[in-house]
DNA sequence: CTCTATCTCCTACACATGTAGTTCTACACC
DNA sequence: GGTGTAGAACTACATGTGTAGGAGATAGAG
C-alpha cells in the first residue's frame, strides 16, 4: 500500500491524537479533551471530525445516536508523511541535511547525536 | 528582533528561493524561474508575489516602470522557523526525538549520522 | 406522552492560497 | 500621434481550514 500523503494542521493534529490515544472517541470526548481546552463550540469540533472523515482519515459509526471515531491512518503514518514532506521541500530530500541544520542550529548537541549514533548502532540494521 | 514565525507553501518557497539566489527580481523574472516551468499565467506570479509582500517577507520597489522585488527574510530564518515548527507540533519539541525518526524510519544511516557527527567535532563547540 | 438536554446535520463566514481574467497605463515603434 | 504590447492593479473564484449558529432528531425525566 503506497503510503498516504498526509499533512495535518495543528488543530486536526490535536483531534487525532486524542483518537490515537483512545483507539476510539466520541465527538464528546473530544470535545472534553481538545475544545474545551481551546474553547471551541462542540459543534467546531463536530466540524473538523466531520471533515477529518471526508478526507479519509478517520471513519465513525453510529452507536446509540452518537457519532464514534476511529482513524485511520496511524501516527507513525502521518508522522512520516509530513516529516519526509518537510525533508523534501527544505533540504531538497535529503534527511541528512535537516540533521546539519539542526546540528549548527544547536538544536542538537553531542550527546544527543551520540545516543543516536548508539541506537543506530544497536538496531545495526541500517547502511 | 525576535525571529518571526514563518510558515511557507512549498509555491511560496519556490518564489523566495529566485529572490534569495539573486538578491532581486522583477515579476518577470520570477515568472520566468518558477511560472513558466509551472505553467502559471503571469498575473498568478505576480499576485503570489504581492501576497508574499503584503504578509511582510518581500518588499518591492518601482524601477522603470516595474516592479523589482528583494526577500526581507533569509533562508536561514524561513528554514529554522519551519523546522522548529515541525520539531514542536510532531515532536513536542525535542529535536532528537527528530533524529530518531529518521533515523528509525532508515531516513539516514550510519554513514550520515557519522558524518553529522564529525561536523558536530569539527565545530567543537557545542553541548 | 410531552418537555428538555444532547447530539447530528447543514449552512455560513472569514481568511489564506493557488489560479487567472480584465482593465488601465505607459512606452516604443511605425 | 495612434497603436500595440508589457506590466501593474484590481477583482474574482475554488478549495481548505478554523470558527460557529440554527434546525431537526432523539432519548431520558417526569
Amino acid at each position: 500500500m503506497p503510503s498516504k500523503d498526509v499533512s495535518l494542521s495543528d488543530m486536526q493534529l490535536a483531534l487525532m491524537r486524542v483518537l490515537w490515544g483512545a483507539g476510539r472517541a466520541t465527538t464528546a470526548e473530544v470535545h472534553e479533551r481538545v475544545g474545551k481546552p481551546r474553547q471551541l463550540a462542540y459543534t467546531t469540533v463536530a466540524t473538523l471530525l466531520t471533515r477529518l472523515e471526508k478526507r479519509g482519515l478517520v471513519k465513525s459509526v453510529k452507536e446509540q445516536g452518537e457519532r464514534v471515531f476511529k482513524p485511520t491512518v496511524t501516527e507513525s503514518e502521518v508522522t512520516r508523511s509530513m516529516v519526509s514532506s518537510l525533508v523534501d521541500t527544505l533540504f531538497r530530500g535529503d534527511p541528512s541535511a535537516l540533521v546539519s541544520h539542526l546540528v549548527n542550529e544547536k538544536d542538537i548537541d553531542r550527546d544527543d547525536i551520540e545516543a543516536v549514533r548508539k541506537l543506530l548502532a544497536r538496531r545495526g540494521k541500517t547502511g
